[in-house]
DNA sequence: CACTTTTCGATGCGGTTGCATCATATCAGC
DNA sequence: GCTGATATGATGCAACCGCATCGAAAAGTG
């Protein structure tokens, strides 16, 4: 028998490099030589662990959406008991709005995706299971803060969660390209979930705002 | 002197050749051959007009985020005096949205230049121009409410305004990857826009979705 | 140690890309 | 009707693309 490799480590791996390259260079930058490049292994493994360059790309997205998702689940999980719902579903949402400088990264990466999936629907597909989980997990919150009385009963967790995934969705695009917004993205969403709230002090501008980082 | 030209009409015929490709072959369609035989001319054309296939699309994309716009501002110019604010926003969300099968065009389009511009600066100054002017349209349509007495008159309209483009922009990227919403497009934005109105009724479920179209 | 099976990395190939070049066609002014 | 500036479109070019091919290297087994 030969020589023994881990695919599954390996191909992780190159779907780092697919990342760092669209990253740094576009959507364009992916391509076959670089990738090999920069993931220091040659053409030939970038070649026999992924038949064909859509699937190593299918294989980079699934990878990066499911990495988001999993971000905002611990988000919750680690302090699901401890946290109020409110500061939960806050946290979860900057989460995934992708706004913070160090999301840059994963911002560029799905937005490049998410041209290319118009062409591709093997990409799309992944992205709609992607957007799908993170509706789920917003409606999840948005019950468990009217389970514990924070947020009002007589919402359609399902609608307000509808409503909270296109945000975050437009959120990260308009950051990504440098959207310098009238108001900062966190009172966005603040004030959105304030709208959520049980008692709605309902404050023309958000007080809370001055006092983060 | 020579042959006379009308370069600027001859611009926009290739600029409408570029969408055509972009929309019906992804963002990787664009390329100058191709282009050229679009707008049924000779490569050399194209390169008489645009100096740079950089160039070509910044037109290209100026001129879709022109109509675009455009398009927002005709849903209020056509019928400022005689609707309702309410209406009025309503028309203008949905239009800007570009979740209608014939928008589909636009919205594919927006998406791939979306993705480009994260490379090309000057691509991401011309959506930004274009994201600035439409959050613009929907806060004065809002100060238009509050002037009405339609909209409550404690909202801050420019918060509110932030707060839609990103909902807006989300719904065009979702809608394009085929997204299967829990809730309808529409009830998303009604819902927005009661939220807005200075008689909360607030139905957990917005009956008004059922008689539209 | 020799053998077999898998991996490796380089090279080749047809096709395409954006851009440069240049001979030819086309027209306004004399 | 000539002239010369401009527009045109075909062609060339170097680079790059994804993918296929193939000899050489490697490693576990008898």
């Amino acid at each position: 028998m030969p020589k023994q490799v881990d695919y599954e480590s390996r191909r992780r791996h190159i779907a780092e490099a697919v990342c760092d390259l669209i990253d740094r260079h576009g959507p364009e930058g992916a391509t076959l030589r670089d990738v090999a490049q920069q993931a220091g292994v040659s053409m030939g493994v970038v070649q026999r662990c992924f038949a064909t360059k859509d699937e190593m790309l299918a294989f980079a997205l699934q990878r990066i959406t499911e990495r988001i998702t999993a971000q905002g689940q611990e988000e919750i999980g680690a302090s699901a008991a401890k946290e109020s719902a409110v500061t939960l579903l806050t946290a979860t949402l900057r989460t995934l709005a992708l706004i913070e400088p160090h999301q840059r990264r994963d911002a560029r990466i799905l937005a490049a995706f998410t041209a290319h999936a118009t062409a591709i629907p093997s990409l799309a597909e992944i992205l709609r299971e992607a957007h799908a989980r993170t509706r789920d997990l917003l409606a999840w919150l948005i019950r468990y803060g009217q389970r514990t009385g924070e947020f009002r009963d007589d919402l359609d967790a399902d609608l307000e969660a509808e409503t909270l995934l296109p945000l975050v969705e437009g959120l990260t695009s308009l950051a990504l390209l440098g959207h310098r917004p009238a108001v900062p993205a966190h009172d966005i969403l603040t004030g959105r979930i304030d709208g959520l709230r049980m008692r709605p002090s309902r404050p023309s501008r958000p007080a809370s705002s001055t006092a983060i980082t």
